[in-house]
DNA sequence: ATTCCGGCAGAGC
DNA sequence: TGCTCTGCCGGAA
């Protein structure tokens, strides 16, 4: 008897006979480095499977802490490496780090959704909490979204800081709230913008060529000539004037209502 | 502006 | 296991 033309006592063999590529002390440890990036130099912790720790150095008194709060978390020791992953430094500095690999085997399947989800967020974008739970399925569970972010072990790489309260405001963040918006405002996000437009009570974008509405710090929002511009409270309001949420920034679900 | 709860995942007991 | 508490929220009062 086969699956798919393989039989699968040899394939379960196969599998088995994988040998684990390196050294047990290597599956073991996680290594660090001291690296640049857009954002200043960060700490960062990595396995074989990726990035699994990172403090920027500002946020923490120094090596040491830095180790502390990794064992804390990780649970598992910790060495200085000879270098960072490659790729990482060039990903740091272009602040494109959605190719670098991160290791989050040790958190749940909730947070790694969370956290994979906040990854798909665009540098220089926004996009709220209520939109990270609805995307992965979860629209209800908005605050524990934000508990999960609470508790990103790779910040920067997880650009937890992309995530923001439903008025556009960058909410609290593991360094502090002023440090999240100092990032924010790093990738060029136009915050006092956001803050300008929630004062008048508008959270979204649309534009009267196109009939498409986004968040305001869609791409697609950016590009909307002033005299085309339009704003609304709600995408409700919006879709009642007869627009679509965009399918970029997804702002609701595409379907009516 | 402030305050009050609903929702719900995770942690601790 | 099954509570109970807590928390980078959100929307209503």
């Amino acid at each position: 008897m086969t699956v798919n033309g393989r039989d699968p006592v040899l394939a379960a063999l196969g599998e088995l006979a994988e040998a684990p590529p390196r050294g047990l002390a290597d599956r073991v440890f996680s290594d660090w480095v001291r690296v640049p990036s857009a954002f200043g130099d960060l700490y960062v912790a990595f396995s074989g499977q990726g990035v699994n720790f990172v403090r920027p150095v500002d946020a923490v008194r120094g090596e040491e802490e830095f180790a502390a709060e990794f064992h804390r978390e990780l649970r598992r020791p910790l060495r200085a490496a000879q270098q960072p992953p490659s790729g990482l430094v060039t990903a740091l500095r272009r602040n494109r780090t959605r190719s670098v690999r991160v290791d989050l085997r040790h958190l749940t399947d909730f947070e790694r959704a969370v956290l994979e989800t906040a990854r798909t967020i665009p540098a220089g974008q926004t996009r709220p909490y209520s939109w990270v739970a609805r995307e992965i399925g979860s629209p209800r569970a908005v605050r524990s979204v934000g508990s999960a972010l609470a508790r990103n072990p790779v910040p920067v790489l997880v650009p937890c800081h992309r995530v923001t309260r439903a008025d556009g405001e960058p909410g609290e963040y593991v360094f502090g709230a002023e440090f999240g918006e100092r990032l924010l405002r790093a990738e060029d996000v136009d915050v006092d913008e956001v803050r300008e437009l929630a004062r008048s009570d508008v959270f979204y974008l649309g534009s009267d060529t196109t009939n498409i509405v986004c968040f305001p710090t869609c791409h697609n929002a950016r590009r909307i000539s002033a005299p085309h511009r339009r704003g609304f409270r709600s995408v409700d309001a919006a879709r009642k004037a007869g627009y679509r949420p965009c399918k970029h920034c997804r702002p609701a679900l595409a379907g009516t209502a």
